[in-house]
DNA sequence: CCAATTTTGTTCTCACGTTCACAAACTCCT
DNA sequence: AGGAGTTTGTGAACGTGAGAACAAAATTGG
């Protein structure tokens, strides 16, 4: 009795795979966009910037929505990435920290977009507090459990200084909230069940920085390498 | 004559362990900060939020800096993951686009604290172009070039709308930048040598919408499962 | 209708990354 | 000094992911 149908909801999706949906569900979108119906791999692959090998296994593990020697159809398969993902709804979501960053946030029209609808903005600080950004209110942090409850919300967004991450975190998770972007430059612990992600602004450059510096010291490296192999003579 | 130094440039750290030192280093300024002199591994394991083994196995690849049976000295090895990194000294950094996300870049202390130094803020758009952000003067794109070689900057940072970010990478490339980080939401090709890190704030909430939606519909699935397994009995 | 062509979906192999488990090396206490 | 107790660094086993290569399945042209 192992009769697996293609949307069978049990099959895994390698975790590499998942976090490459949104590029090629972007990607297609992009070629709708430039009123083309259908792609193939090779099209698709160079508009998300990756191998097409690697496409059509990523794709292969949704189900077969391609046509052997024809390709895909867009629009079919954007929405069938969209529902893998589920972002054919709407997910309510909550920013907690209106800084610099948590402007920027409330202020992306990225989110609502693709599938995500800010319900609350809050901030612990008393002066931003009724201040409206992007059309809505500034409220109170104390009333996360309330909206939270009211909106059915399941995604917080964590953009409060390092110190603040944790307790936020923690309080977000005793209300149920069970997935968390911090944008925090602090690891949160959370129980297992619950999902973080973390984007840090200073860690990219950082690794950009090793890199680039890797760059300079290989170059004189190769330089070091060739005046010692010159001193070494034809002395192997 | 194949004696390599614990310093030698030539040896290779995984990417993976790259992507962590940051987070390391991270933690042991906290640890610092809190007066910490020394730690084991599992200490610092905690505070980056990882397995103890795997922290140990990506500190081997950079030297032996511990001691067995003590541990290790927080400021010895913060000198040592920050060298490796390259961020005791400093790197010049350009930010291409001032919108919402770009004053949030401009005005990010975590910048300037972690070896990075913002040089000039540039943009197209004429009605910013004077106006001063986070103390820096908004310049106009033109003078990109002057500006990269005035300061030798090696890294530029994206952040305007998805439908530059190519044509501002290009010019980025042409003029002898090597790191590129990009905010906007598009993929960008650059040749070989040059390195691109992507940070995408709705890919992030992408696949913690995936996982959640599977969080809902597994406990769907459980709840199915059950009755079926009910309805099947001992029928086995 | 059949051969040639195109393109997907999948299999196989290799490389990379994670985790376990333990010997080596150090400190501390008697 | 020597044994007990810690903690590092690393070898080995395991799991995941990437890429090449190819069979299967569709279209196209004669």
């Amino acid at each position: 009795m192992s009769t697996r149908s293609s949307t069978d909801a049990n099959r895994v999706i390698p975790e590499a795979t998942v976090a490459r949906l949104p590029v090629y569900l972007r990607a297609l979108t992009a070629l709708a966009d430039s009123g083309i119906r259908t792609c193939s791999s090779e099209d698709l692959a160079i508009a998300a910037g990756v191998n097409s090998a690697k496409l059509r296994k990523d794709l292969s593990h949704l189900g077969s929505y391609g046509t052997r020697g024809v390709g895909y159809d867009v629009d079919y398969l954007r929405y069938q990435i969209a529902r893998e993902i589920g972002v054919t709804q709407d997910w309510p979501v909550v920013i907690v920290g209106i800084g610099n960053l948590g402007h920027a946030l409330a202020n992306y029209s990225g989110f609502r977009s693709r599938g995500f609808r800010v319900v609350a903005l809050l901030d612990a600080d008393p002066d931003l507090i009724g201040q409206t950004v992007a059309g809505v209110a500034v409220r109170a942090f104390d009333e996360l459990e309330a909206i939270v409850q009211e909106h059915d919300v399941a995604i917080g967004v964590i953009a409060t200084p390092a110190v603040a991450a944790q307790s936020v975190a923690d309080r977000m998770v005793a209300i149920g909230i069970t997935s968390i972007l911090n944008f925090a430059p602090a690891v949160v612990a959370v129980p297992d069940g619950v999902d973080v992600r973390k984007v840090d602004l200073s860690i990219e450059l950082q690794i950009l920085a090793y890199h680039e510096q890797r760059k300079a010291n290989g170059a004189d490296a190769a330089a070091a390498a060739a005046l010692a192999s010159s001193a070494d003579g034809g002395a192997a």
